[in-house]
DNA sequence: TTGTAGGCGTTATCAA
DNA sequence: TTGATAACGCCTACAA
């Protein structure tokens, strides 16, 4: 039987208004008064019901996370990064982490949003994985529940985010890439309408015609931002009738499958053929050749998104609502050094 | 303001009592009204408040998972893989799942967990990564709080557990590796006292004892369960007076970070060198060569050690509280072909 | 088969 | 500065 707030005051012939009030640093309680109660309360290991305070105080002090998955079994470094970031920072603030998993872009996953939005089960939640037009948006957006998400969408809806710029990114890839002399350049994206995707898909596109060169829609192609789904993306492309000589990855799991694909066929990877990533998880920097990519700073950012989300929920007056950071371009050996 | 149970009996003309145990799935309920009353609840989209029902029923109907970091930025893929898994289970079984992060073997780690128990604010806690002697194990023995790990522990206290035989996989792994004529075989293990660290590194030494091979403390050292610290820590191993013929990673990782190091000193990886690696995750099936392994479903493992802790909240009796699982050895393109 | 009522442990309101 | 008391929303023994 845990020690209830009664247990506290009935020791201390005290009301439980007063131990109440003492423990959660109200002014109106006498120093010597609070000093008994908190003396006691640790000494008893008495800790508050977090159901109970919930109840009462209609709020749930936790913000939740729901994990996209593509299949069940599934690996990406980009979630144990996030997510470590949105733990570190919550605990921070003191609020409790949520997690669920649910397939991306299906009803199961809009019904674990329905869930916790509706049964005030969190105050807050972070998105990520923005799409262009992002149903999730729109249920929170309509139900007025506090979220804060890493990426845009096409929505302009005000809502607190933290992105990087995907096109510049994208465009300084492109444009290293052709300095070094690879202009038929490959792009493997990824499913549904991600805005990364769309945005990482426009700077190539942009820096192509900026270089004065045709589109071709054939070296346009989509993967599942897996190593295996770029392996055998790469394995296509590289086969096909008019290959190319460079392949951008949407995301580095992506192109680490290209190269893999690329050595497979006997591609010397940064001279028979250029590849590049984007988001600079460890795993590139020590692959054969290291993956030149760009460089988003995952830990950082989720830390950045759950500190809009706090601020919106503590109503502070937060200085910026829209964080958008500068790309950095990594250089590797894969795109020729 | 949300929608409660109130709403929904009111706008039904039934009592609360009623639409409940209508929602509930009490058999003493008229079957029309049951429909009734699923129908409304669903058009109104209600779900009952967490909160409420949490500090009526005593039960927080959630679990706890404690991810251990060991720098701020990390990505091991293990987690996303682990926690899917873990999510997917809890669901099923209607149960939230609770996420924090803390720094292995620390204080703080430490106090995440007895908060939880102390707090009352999960019904259980699931474990991976355990110790030979591990603090977490501990304290939750001696608090009386159910958890279930992945991994065992060199305390015997009997607590439910999932894992696979480490020991046995690591001897398949030097067998195989002998049987391939690379004999002066090294072990780069992990930090602290991973029980799978001890297991695997049993299972080679008495591999080696086997083959009536002379133990040599110089090759087994010590790396971070990191890409960077394998890659580091075979590079010394590969630059030294008596370099190893072969190199067992305690992990996939650490096998993928010794891959980039012998390839980088221009070893013929497969042949000059073998290398191997345990885990199964999924960047060993792309890496060039691609990695030779022991596979362990992370994910299947995960839903397992979940479904022995929820089969201890619910009282249910466990036919098996102990799981061992046989590893299965993946053999690919490092160890020889 | 349905309804009434009490209470889970807190916090907030109001009075003393 | 402190205390009595009423919710918060739900579940469940008991009554009808």
């Amino acid at each position: 039987m845990p020690i209830t707030i009664r247990d506290v005051a009935r020791r201390l012939k005290l009301s439980i208004t007063t131990v109440s009030r003492a423990l959660d640093g109200y002014p109106d309680v006498a120093e010597t008064t609070r000093q008994r109660v908190q003396q006691m309360a640790a000494q008893m290991g008495y800790t508050a019901s977090r159901a109970a305070r919930q109840l009462r105080r209609r709020r749930a002090d936790a913000i939740g996370y729901i994990m996209s998955t593509s299949q069940p079994r599934f690996s990406d470094p980009f979630f144990s990064d996030f997510v470590s970031g949105v733990g570190d920072e919550a605990a921070a603030h003191r609020l409790e982490l949520l997690l669920a998993v649910a397939p991306a872009d299906t009803a199961d996953e809009m019904q674990a949003y329905q869930r916790w939005v509706q049964g005030r089960r969190v105050d807050g939640i972070i998105l990520t994985r923005t799409r262009v037009k992002d149903p999730r948006v729109r249920l929170l957006s309509t139900a007025g529940f506090p979220f804060a998400a890493f990426g845009r969408t096409r929505q302009r809806l005000g809502f607190p985010y933290v992105d990087i710029d995907n096109e510049a990114g994208a465009r300084l890839l492109v444009k290293h890439i052709l300095m070094h002399g690879f202009r038929r350049i490959a792009f493997i994206g990824a499913p549904l309408d991600y805005t990364f995707h769309v945005q990482r898909l426009a700077g190539y596109t942009a820096a192509l015609a900026q270089a004065r060169l045709r589109p071709d829609d054939s070296l346009v192609v989509t993967g599942d931002l897996t190593l295996a789904g770029g392996y055998r993306a790469a394995l296509e492309l590289l086969q096909s009738r008019r290959p190319p000589t460079a392949i951008i990855g949407v995301n580095d799991l992506t192109a680490l499958g290209a190269l893999a694909a690329a050595e497979e066929l006997g591609l010397k990877v940064g001279q028979a053929v250029a590849i590049a990533g984007f988001d600079g998880i460890v795993d590139g920097e020590h692959s054969r050749p290291p993956l030149t990519t760009v460089r988003q700073p995952v830990y950082d950012i989720a830390r950045l998104t759950t500190r809009l989300l706090v601020a919106q929920l503590s109503g502070d007056t937060v200085p910026q609502r829209h964080v958008l950071m500068p790309p950095e371009l990594i250089i590797r050996g894969s795109t020729g050094a």
